[in-house]
DNA sequence: TAGGCTAGCGCAATCGTTTGTTCATCGGCA
DNA sequence: TGCCGATGAACAAACGATTGCGCTAGCCTA
């Protein structure tokens, strides 16, 4: 059992009090020299470590932060775990992980367990924004940032790429290498990246003088399965397209196997282009083509917004865009180095 | 700011300690059904979640267990810390992710900081087992595991493969298709998996009656740079092997990368196998042939073994280790196919 | 009608810190 | 000698929940 104040109050004759001053450095302490000295032995000796919950009951701060995220196994948010800690763990904040797996009532039993556990702040990447647990958290005023993916209700703080952006600069690419059926392997349409890749998807079309075939463009999750079986069903039409879009690289990825399996190449039978650029993007091959998101810096942008929320006490209520950079590899171009190339580096903030 | 007991308890005309009764459905309770019902309603009504802090500091229990890794960006320590979480959450238990980077000085960090968080348990699966940190973690009772690697310091309880038969094994593999002169990419020595691994490397050439050449054997660490400095290392001796047993499948990817730039084809000039079948190994091309281990389950048993330890309260010093599975692919043999074929399952505990 | 039993709650200590306030002591100065 | 201002440290009230124990009615029984 570790040592208490009390405990180190009784070997040097004083009261807890004052060990607590000694302990914290408390600026206008007036102590006389031996005391303080006898005192700090006594700390040295016992190596005295406060006890973080009492001292959380007392401060009303517990110095832990929790991420919320679908899957940590996904490289996607392990970067983005990564992140977060490495600007808490230098001001001395724990973090909480916990996964949901897509599911709103693993996301519901997380968020109340943290906010019994009375976190100080939480950074959401998951789904189902407008879930009531998210509008209680709203409700408290426990500060939080979402990242990836925002919500419309109200104007939360928020970190991630401009996925309009994106979409048009993804889809343009495909249209410059002069493809004209282009499908689009698309995310929900409740969720933001969702919705603004196909309209980005949409926009590039208009831009270029092309119309978009709406049969062309089919909803596809994102997880690698589930992109799989959707990357199927585009390829059976009639007239399958000559290129895709995925709204995430693991969707790219199972659109890849697929199109393989069905004796598609790759790219000259069916170019494909990815999103968010992971690791495993440049890993397998052919290297998948994608749109480059600072995934690391989504992590300590948005963990840096919520520690300012936190000792500042202030609301902070800002959005962060960063410009996603179009990175080319084998999946749209044949004969390419495997590292890819980048386009441009951009980020802006509102 | 949450409702509290204190006021609850004047809303319902009682005193608080018979809303904490209530609230935990304190199964000895005497109490008249009105007043109950008062109580329900109101809890219902107000949605009451107990401050857990307060909870944790008068029960000196936090439903807070932690993770230590290197990194969680690997990702088999990714698929560790799921299997961790899977049995933490439904008991009702948060995991603190906490990640290392290699350093013992963060590794230290991170301990004291969760030992000043008063954390029901600690999971380890990084190096420095032998750091003054851990041995405090000892000498405390605070309860843990180890995972992956162990430390000869006394009988701590541990969860991982049985790496001097996987090393074995994977070597003898490698003798099976022919090879003579077989290098090993090697892990630390101070570190079990590295010694053990390195151990079953010697083994398997004594039992095929051959002699290992001491100048096959490279230390490489455990991340694909270093892997890769020493994978150029060992191919440019006068004699290079045919082949190499690395000990994980980060190093053997780097291993991968490195012969390739050298001209090497893989597997005719230099068959590779790896270790622990982590999701890249059977992604890239050629798929990396390697030695199976059940990583979730590291975790979810881990998990279990310190969850026990913190409710029965009992020491539970046990010991399990996990048989690895030869997973062959095309790193070793051309012309399989990419899923890898297994050789057979297996578990043990001591 | 007195005594005892029990149902139904309230009391208060406790967990370990933090922090505003009070208190005693001592030296200096008039 | 008497008073005053520092100085150095103790006091005590929080923070919010848990829990063994005690207390007060009311009812039953003898």
């Amino acid at each position: 059992m570790p040592v208490t104040l009390k405990e180190l109050a009784a070997r040097a004759n004083v009261h807890p009090s004052t060990i607590s001053r000694v302990a914290n450095n408390d600026p206008g302490l007036r102590i006389a020299t031996g005391t303080r000295s006898r005192i700090e032995a006594l700390l040295r000796e016992t190596g005295y470590q406060p006890n973080g919950i009492a001292r959380g009951l007392k401060l009303r701060q517990t110095n832990v932060l929790a991420v919320v995220i679908p899957d940590v196994t996904n490289p996607f948010f392990a970067a983005l775990f990564r992140g977060v800690e490495d600007v808490a763990a230098p001001r001395g904040f724990n973090v909480l992980l916990c996964n949901t797996d897509g599911l709103p009532e693993r996301q519901r039993s997380h968020l109340q367990s943290l906010q019994a556990r009375r976190v100080d702040g939480v950074i959401i990447a998951s789904s189902f924004l407008k879930d009531p647990s998210v509008r209680d958290l709203r409700g408290q005023k426990r500060p939080f940032v979402l990242v990836n993916r925002f919500s419309d209700e109200g104007e939360d703080p928020f970190v991630g790429s401009d996925d309009l952006l994106g979409g048009q600069l993804a889809t343009a690419h495909l249209i410059d290498l002069g493809h004209t059926r282009i499908g689009h392997l698309a995310g929900k349409s409740t969720v933001s990246t969702g919705m603004l890749r196909r309209r980005g998807y949409l926009a590039a079309h208009t831009a270029a003088g092309l119309v978009a075939d709406p049969g062309l463009v089919v909803e596809a999750g994102y997880t690698e399965e589930s992109g799989a079986a959707a990357a199927r069903h585009l390829l059976s039409v009639p007239d399958p397209p000559t290129a895709v879009f995925a709204v995430t690289d693991m969707v790219a990825l199972g659109t890849a196997d697929v199109a393989r399996q069905m004796g598609f190449r790759i790219p000259e039978d069916l170019a494909i282009i990815g999103y968010n650029d992971i690791p495993l993007a440049s890993r397998v091959s052919p290297g998948i083509t994608t749109m480059h998101v600072p995934i690391h810096e989504f992590g300590s942008v948005a963990g840096r917004l919520l520690l300012d929320q936190i000792e500042n006490d202030e609301p902070a209520q800002r959005r962060v865009r960063f410009t996603p950079d179009l990175i080319v590899r084998e999946s749209t171009v044949a004969g390419l180095t495997r590292s890819g190339r980048i386009a441009r580096s951009n980020s802006s903030a509102e």
